[in-house]
DNA sequence: CTGTTAGCGCGTTCAC
DNA sequence: GTGAACGCGCTAACAG
């Protein structure tokens, strides 16, 4: 003991009290300190008090770092996100947030841009040994591999593993268009077209998918497909693109609310046509804008609080247990009924 | 040696390789490794190129947990929002999120809630060990103390602190609004209105102030102030409610572009009014839909990305220096002039 | 229930 | 330039 306190006085910059000095002025051991900060640890009440006591002093709270070098758990979760992310549904981070905060875990956060991919991101989430990993992004299958064989369990969002052997939790796409395009079908729509997101967008592949294949089964003839980007220009020209086509239309099913939204002002402000009269037109995500007077988009809704809290909770059953099998998990979205389109019940 | 050796062969459950399992597969000494992976070290290049074969075969990368407790320095920053900032400006924790990484350093992500107020967060700030803080939250005076005691350097994000003692970088909303009540004037306008925004926003405040301050200079008579909360409903039942007062208006300026929005669609759908020949409306963010078709909305865009690097770059200087002295900064908005007002040059 | 002891993995003197 | 020893602050295993 004489060794630790003559070192420790010397510096100390402005660093926080450690334990030690809540032990020497509480006149008990180290240990005794550090397993008033346990969950399970048994001390009596007395001694209890005079350390509480004397860490309120101090200021005195565990340096979570050096704990996590010794308990091997960092009690931190790495997120990876992409730009397209935080700009579509800005809500996620705040709900994996919060359900992480709320179960004790905290959130490390990693944006993949061209200069920094898949691969040097993996490299600094290793290094922070992170308890495991939520991904809403397309994780290329080695830098997966990568952390799994590690045992950091990874949770994909809105993804689904090449071979489904990495948990995830999703909106169910394909379903959700599925049932726009019978309900379309049903209150007798037959000439269709969908206006696709980027190609290397898996959500935006669902949902074309989901949308073709009912329409197929209907034997629904050929249906126009017009590429995009998910942004409102992408919308408004692919739009118009299609009317030069010539084709007879009477419903437009977009990608995404933003190229819905752009659909929808191309068709009434440059082809001069009614929605939904002359053409139902539907959406995905529900944005704020969804619902307001102008636009009125009929759309889907991810669960995106749900989702967070599922990846999260499917994230810490594999960190309790890393043999447990992957779990593949999709939720449904929810129809949202408003004027752009004229949908049977 | 021999002691080490023994005993780390034991569990190792899947934990990756450590630098002594690397000096031993290079047959080095431990001590070889770890400069082998420092910035400024000296050694030959012989044993530099057999530890990092060593490495490399072993997938060793330094452990940045272990690492920070000696050098007392995680590279973590903590970074504090609340639901509002993500959703208002979604873009701010993508930005931040590049620009620290650019620099070495990675982003804790604390959102303040209901049920996690500053006193929790910071707690926990605290017990990570952070380099920083930089927080996008009306940070109560007594936490920030509580972190700068303890010589952790905080910048705020949008906000002032209260003695001006704490960096801060800001848009100067202030001077935005300003420049458009002189550009309403000249343009003719005299009957103004503004629709505030929730009263502990500093931002929206600062907006209401900037407005009426270069009004009451150019000595405009009594300007209608009607409360919102900074959403698209309430900007659209404060235009009905100002409309509803019968006093004649020929501008309305909008604490954000959500509530601009429900104040124009009031206007067009509600009122018959004509935007901008019977009122012009003015908002503030230019968020996505403000250049749209429908709205066309002139506002006032912050430069989100060069806030965020400049954020980055006043608290790692405040890192290495913690002597130096605080830095408010003010970035001017940039007016985005569409169809919604008559604007004079 | 308590104190003692031994590391977690690494950066850093200090001899050689 | 290199290796041995030490300790960052803490938890865990053990004896009493």
């Amino acid at each position: 003991m004489t060794r630790k306190t003559t070192k420790r006085d010397s510096h100390k910059p402005f660093g926080s009290a450690t334990s030690y000095d809540v032990a020497r002025l509480a006149g008990v051991s180290q240990s005794a300190v550090s397993r008033c900060f346990l969950p399970h640890a048994s001390i009596s009440e007395k001694t209890r008090k005079k350390v509480m006591a004397a860490a309120a002093e101090l200021h005195y709270a565990p340096n979570a770092i050096a704990r996590s070098l010794i308990t091997r758990r960092s009690s931190i979760v790495a997120v990876m996100v992409t730009e397209t992310t935080t700009r579509v549904t800005p809500d996620i981070l705040f709900e994996l947030n919060v359900a992480l905060l709320r179960r004790g875990m905290h959130l490390l956060l990693f944006s993949i841009t061209q200069e920094r991919d898949h691969g040097d991101i993996v490299g600094e989430i290793l290094r922070y040994k992170v308890d495991g990993v939520i991904a809403c992004t397309t994780m290329p299958a080695q830098e997966l591999e990568r952390c799994q064989s590690r045992g950091i369990p990874v949770v994909l969002y809105n993804r689904i593993a090449p071979g489904q052997n990495t948990c995830s939790v999703g909106c169910d796409h394909i379903g959700a268009n599925r049932d726009i395009a019978d309900r379309l079908y049903r209150s007798g729509h037959r000439h269709f077209a969908f206006l696709a997101g980027p190609a290397d967008a898996p959500v935006a592949e669902q949902r074309k998918q989901g949308l073709l294949q009912r329409l197929q089964e209907l034997a629904v003839g050929p249906i126009e497909v017009v590429d995009g980007d998910f942004g409102y220009q992408s919308g408004h020209a692919a739009m118009l693109a299609l009317y030069a086509r010539g084709k007879p239309i009477d419903a437009v099913v977009c990608a995404n609310d933003d190229m819905a939204f752009g659909a929808m002002d191309a068709a009434r402000y440059a082809l001069g046509l009614r929605i939904p009269q002359d053409v139902s037109v539907v959406g995905f995500d529900d944005v704020a804008s969804a619902e307001r007077a102008p636009y009125q988009l009929t759309t889907v809704r991810q669960p995106v609080g749900e989702m967070a809290r599922m990846a999260v909770h499917l994230l810490l059953e594999h960190i309790e247990d890393r043999a447990k099998p992957p779990v593949v998990m999709l939720l449904p979205g929810q129809l949202m009924r408003r004027q752009s389109a004229l949908l049977a019940d």
